[in-house]
DNA sequence: CCTTACAGAACGATTGTTCTGCTTGTAAAG
DNA sequence: CTTTACAAGCAGAACAATCGTTCTGTAAGG
């Protein structure tokens, strides 16, 4: 009884202690790693409908019983796929690499790309639209999206001005994009021609760019 | 052998022929109707992947013969429930009994609350996110969303004109905001504050109403 | 030596589909 | 109008396939 499920994983990888990895500790978290991307990837290709533990086995190359080992159900390869996501999707606006502080209809379109045309994003897209129902789901991750959202908004703040002053029209006015870039998926069946949603894209940054004003940039300034 | 299946219920109802309906075939249009119903009930309270045959013959108090005489496949099924989906949404928009006229923001709201605050329109987002991975899915019912995208299209252009005098304008500001509000039902785990979201609405609505015109309606004015 | 990492069989439950009957509306034949 | 025949409407069992989980057994790092 009781048998494993005591590792957890809880939040994010083991992190800062035990810097000097063993061999056993390393492949472990080379399994959960690959398992995480398989998931994502049956995600992106299948939907959460017909993403099953069987399908993600296949994709990753790994037995059943090493799933399970790592994951003893379902919903924490879910929850930790959640994680990963949101990690690797938060992480490249953060450090000032991508967001380009000049053009907003480019930091638009890498938004787009990274909503709607990366399997990351896509794959986030079908676990946020399974929350909407599951709520054994939405109960064990609604406390980080939102924790990730605020610090988004943060992290925007922190590039973007509003010519008001307010700080919170600067976050309302993002927010206003990211739910469009969301429902871009969701519009695609309607509007298959690429061409006609990136005209949308470009026009959308139309009508916000007049609310927003680059920040001064301190440190990086790239020139 | 071939037993039925040569009904196949193709384009919707049996429309206008044979107006005098027989006991039979009224049972059987009721039966299809309580279906569709039940389908697009599970869909909203069970998302699409746990929404199953037994949930919705359960959920219509139909039994199984009843429901696979009707439907041979489940995806046929869903073909008529969208069908049916995408017919109620349209039609309250287009015979100007609800889009105002006068407040567009109003007319938002009212675009808002048909996509994510009904089950209606929360199906619909259910099937549309599957019918990204079904191809199969996907197939049978392409043709009929870009469709309905430019029977609306030309609705809202009857409704509203561009200042610029260009109608292309008026489809574009609307694709975007329907785009924007399909984006909300993916947002909300992220903004679970319904409060903020209805801010967002009204925000958006400030944002794109420079770009719209009320046009003069004739016939009805209903003053 | 003992726990972790993994392999794989076995589990009952549920999936969507197919099939066999029974009832009954309906229309043609008498 | 009655009779007869046939297909439509429906009920429910049976189907193989797949679902997610649990279990037993083996190998190896610490």
């Amino acid at each position: 009884m009781t048998t494993a499920r005591l590792h957890s994983s809880a939040t994010s990888q083991s992190s800062t202690k035990n810097g000097a990895n063993g061999v056993r500790q390393r492949q472990s978290l080379e399994a959960r790693h690959k398992l995480i991307e398989a998931t994502i990837a049956c995600l992106d290709k299948f939907g959460y409908a017909d993403t099953s533990i069987a399908r993600i086995q296949d994709q990753a190359s790994v037995s059943r019983g090493a799933l399970t080992h790592h994951f003893p159900s379902k919903e924490e390869l879910v929850v930790a796929t959640i994680d990963s996501l949101l990690e690797t999707l938060l992480r490249p606006s953060l450090p000032s690499k991508k967001l380009s502080q000049t053009d907003i209809v480019a930091d638009l379109r890498w938004l787009a790309r990274n909503m709607t045309g990366t399997a990351r994003g896509r794959a986030l897209s079908e676990v946020l639209m399974a929350t909407r129902t599951d709520k054994k789901l939405s109960a064990r991750v609604s406390s980080r999206l939102t924790d990730w959202n605020t610090k988004l908004d943060e992290a925007v703040v922190g590039f973007y001005a509003s010519p008001t002053g307010d700080d919170d029209d600067v976050r309302q006015i993002w927010m206003i994009a990211r739910t469009f870039m969301r429902g871009l998926i969701l519009q695609q069946p309607f509007t298959p021609d690429p061409a006609q949603i990136e005209q949308a894209i470009n026009r959308f940054g139309a009508l916000i760019a007049p609310y927003l004003e680059t920040r001064k940039r301190e440190g990086v300034t790239d020139a």
